[in-house]
DNA sequence: GTCTATAAGTAGATAGAC
DNA sequence: GTCTATCTACTTATAGAC
């Protein structure tokens, strides 16, 4: 059978924790609890709390290096576009309780700040290419500045809507819905897509309302 | 002469170092540390840290609720509107500890997550007033559903700005500019202006980058 | 691999003298 | 108003038995 390891199994429970209840929030001891495990049994699988964090970080760091990859010589289409976004997300929203209490945690695991910081740069300039090459099919047009501050502003939007979203519902923390934040990104977008392409993004984003 | 009361100094220390180290890594002993006074002392002035806290919050909350309290029957000038602004990201970077750790600080400290969220709603209303009163004026058109869109968007950038940019310099953590976030905040409009003012907005807002 | 027991350290908060 | 001393509670982490 499918017997999961004790490792992965602090490492799911530990996850999973952070994100409801805040990574600050959360103890050894509460995880080992959760687990019905002791709390010596933990630190014979990980040394420190911050191993784990450290751990679930680079999980978290692969997955969004990975998504973040795209090719930058090929043609984006609108689908292709939303649903990029919606992956990426749905990587956010599982990890988010780095996003929830970023600066906190990045002051006190700072070897992550850096690499966090990496991620960021690589998120504005995949947003870059998306919308150069949008730009070069004709879809959109904006000017260098224009475009500049609106891969940033997706960035943000990127980084924050699922903490955002989460004050409006800071009760039941274990449910995001991912659903309103690509909505919005492609709200960010449409003001500079060609007339005949906005009305296509329009039709798109809507249905990530549900 | 002006004997800064020691009540007073707690406060004023306990906010600078709340923003420059994250509220939940300043503990009361660096605060009576920095200035000089006793543990003890400080808990004669406060009886918890909590409640340090809780009027620091205060003190946000007169200052927003004061500036969101926007007449909404008068016509709004674009200089207005980003004077507006200005001085919005002033007051949100000057109580930014709230912000950088939100989730963590409004889940310790629950009193405050009801008067977050009104203080949030305020804002969105604020900005669809704004958005309204140039529309009346011919000065921007949007259907309802970007505008909704847009207001909430600004409300996202006008929370998180200041901590996003933290995260550009998250080694010295005093100085914050709000010029990028207002520039921010006006590229988001600028689309929904009239062509004219487009041109009046983009110099504005420039300006703002120093 | 897992447990129990416990050390070592730190945070928030209080008591009582001056 | 301010200080020193101290308490309690909690968190991380380790030691050593099974």
């Amino acid at each position: 059978m499918t017997k999961v390891k004790t490792r992965d199994r602090i490492l799911n429970t530990s996850l999973s924790l952070f994100n409801s209840l805040g990574e600050p929030n959360v103890t050894t001891l509460l995880i080992s609890d959760e687990l019905d495990i002791s709390p010596g049994n933990l630190y014979y699988h990980f040394k420190s709390k911050g191993d784990i964090v450290e751990e679930l970080f680079a999980a978290f760091e692969a997955e969004m290096l990975d998504l973040l990859a795209v090719p930058d010589d090929v043609d984006i289409s609108l689908d292709q576009q939303s649903f990029f976004l919606h992956l990426l997300f749905e990587a956010v929203a599982r990890y988010r309780f780095l996003y929830q209490d970023l600066v906190n945690v990045l002051s006190r695991y700072e070897r992550l700040q850096l690499r966090f910081k990496r991620i960021l740069k690589k998120k504005t300039e995949a947003f870059r290419g998306i919308c150069e090459s949008l730009r070069s099919q004709n879809m959109m047009s904006a000017d260098q500045e224009e475009l500049e501050s609106l891969c940033e502003q997706l960035t943000l939007t990127a980084c924050y809507w699922s903490a955002y979203d989460t004050l409006s519902h800071l009760d039941d923390r274990e449910s995001v819905d991912p659903g309103r934040g690509v909505y919005q990104m492609m709200n960010l977008m449409l003001p500079y897509f060609a007339p005949d392409v906005q009305e296509q993004a329009k039709l798109i984003s809507r249905d990530y309302l549900l």
